[in-house]
DNA sequence: CTGTTAGCGCTTTCAA
DNA sequence: TTGAAAGCGCTAACAG
């Protein structure tokens, strides 16, 4: 007969078999207080020799906190997400803590299912770089509110103890948008958006504050995007987003000599549908993205884009989660909001 | 004053407040056993109205399971990673169980910590798709020996209690090599390992079948990749690969006149070196890579590939091991090997 | 239908 | 330097 599950070993069988108390043993395996040599040597031995580890739940239940931090994904397939969670692993680990990644792509019942089975299992705080939607901003609250650490990435939430990380995607889209206006650009298009979304989306709101300092009026039919108002389409799908959005601007009578993409997926979209069409970039059309994912390098031409530090806002939402796990006190808000930098490329300039 | 962190909620709070025994209150939270209407009623009211939580730690260490799976990740920037994330999860979710993701994209010491966390953490079993490294192996091992249901996808690894889901590598190879075979090609190049690698790299020695059924003589100096034997480079980075053993093939007396990269990504950094050298694809070299990723459809010429069922595996990876759980008996291991499909574009063939 | 008791494995506190 | 006792929050098992 074979044993299902082999009973794990416990405090108390490393107590028994080297002699000791209970407590001595949790002294040795957390080298706390004192132990004499010879008692965490043969301490030790036994630890070893039955390859003892603490239980967790145990622990947690005891301690109150389990050196455990969330992160709250949206997009996995976008190179953002993967970056900035090996940034937030990287600078968790140097303090001990363990990092365990939810997904959460569709809906706000995902955000509110993965915020609940981290809270549930006690993590000591949790970063949150998935879209806002009510419904999971209302749990958010409700979570914030009831002490747990908590930091936004990228994501538009607003909550007197919630840390927030971002990148300035408002100056971010006003300078993408000012490089194609002093490239002489004037029927400047913005892809993957709608009007009415501009207050949400930063780059959206940046491309209409660099087209009115110029004196360059929004035409509508210019701001395009998916159907569904409050898009949530991951990765490679807003590639097709991109395409049939450029399509769209194709069509118009009086089409457009630029494009602003909201991400380098739906430029690399939009390119596919401008060569298709037969015209050249950046001759008939210029296009600039967002990100720089590794992607844009290898797009013909190589895309002009707007680069985000993501290593950096991993970073910070690590230290800043670390700071409110570890505060004596409750924290206020912090908010800091990081410089993007355009990379110019050939997609908008022939000569580079 | 603001308390630190608020007081959690317990049994007993509503209890307390509810006028019944914590053990009715458990009933009604867990809808276990029979409760009246009328009490069931009450106790729900105080539960929504201070917002009560189980608290997992306690249950976990009394119940001894978490509902609760854990995957560990290597590459998480390759599409593969993200797909079968998301495929495992929504299984698991038919079944109740939440997903934690932990990342290992560098060393068998990352395998390890994560391995560790997740079994320290008492998840319920363990699905590991990273590369396998002795390091971690011999933990894996330990962890599998002590009870914990393991099920690895894509990683080589023996255990008699261990699953097994993997793509068909060698038949994959196999097929792309054919393929190219067929084409009329003669000097066929291996990109992304090297000839040491051929027992652990099935894709290698699909290849090499498939020379050798054509009584074609393997080169080892068409079989180039990394420097480092353990290849563990992820993501882009093997794009870099790619490029660099390109080049390298290209500069050889008799260059090839077809390659066979291990992935896309290799794949694409190769087309890269083949453009810079002023070459053409497919007529002066021809390319196939693996995995069918997104990416496949956009290089110029479209990448000809080999598709492998990614959310399959994760089906399976997540069946497999739910089942493991939740045995009454030690099963015994189950391998499942997956088909693979060429898809053949442009960059093999002119006419598609 | 509801309540009591005991204990999951660990660590905090106090005592020796 | 070591140990004993108590209890973290929950639920299985048994009583009523």
């Amino acid at each position: 007969m074979t044993a299902l599950k082999k009973k794990q070993i416990t405090l108390k069988d490393i107590a028994e078999r080297s002699g000791v108390a209970m407590m001595t043993v949790s002294r040795v395996v957390n080298g706390t207080g004192y132990v004499s040599e010879e008692t965490h040597r043969r301490v030790m031995e036994v630890v070893d020799e039955l390859n003892y580890r603490p239980n967790g739940a145990a622990r947690s239940l005891k301690r109150q906190r389990t050196e455990t931090v969330g992160l709250v994904l949206g997009d996995l397939s976008n190179p953002y997400s993967t970056v900035l969670a090996n940034s937030v692993r990287e600078h968790l680990a140097v303090r001990g803590y363990s990092l365990f990644i939810c997904i959460s792509e569709q809906s706000a019942q995902e955000d509110i299912t993965a915020f609940n089975s981290l809270v549930d299992h006690n993590a000591d705080g949790i970063i949150v770089a998935t879209r806002s939607n009510t419904g999971g901003d209302k749990r958010l609250e409700a979570i914030a509110d009831s002490g747990v650490p908590v930091v936004v990435v990228g994501r538009d939430f607003r909550h007197k103890t919630v840390d927030f990380v971002s990148a300035d995607n408002l100056t971010g889209g006003f300078e993408a948008t000012q490089h194609l206006i002093d490239l002489g650009h004037k029927r400047i298009a913005f892809l993957g958006g709608n009007y009415e979304s501009r207050n949400s989306l930063k780059r959206l709101q940046g491309y209409l504050n660099a087209l009115r300092l110029h004196g360059i009026e929004a035409d509508k039919r210019l701001i395009t995007g998916s159907r569904e108002t409050s898009s949530r389409v991951p990765g490679y799908s807003t590639e097709k987003m991109g395409y049939e959005g450029m399509k769209r601007l194709l069509s118009l009578p009086d089409r457009p000599t630029a494009v602003f993409a909201r991400n380098d997926f739906t430029a690399v979209g939009a390119m596919l549908a401008i060569k298709e069409a037969g015209l050249t970039i950046p001759q008939d059309i210029a296009i600039v993205g967002f990100d720089d994912t590794p992607l844009a390098l290898h797009t013909m031409p190589a895309l002009t884009t707007v680069r985000q530090p993501v290593g950096l806002q991993g970073q910070l939402a690590a230290e800043m989660l670390l700071n409110r796990i570890s505060a004596k006190k409750v924290l206020d808000r912090v908010e800091r909001v990081l410089d993007c930098e355009l990379i110019v490329r050939s997609s908008t300039v022939v000569a580079v």
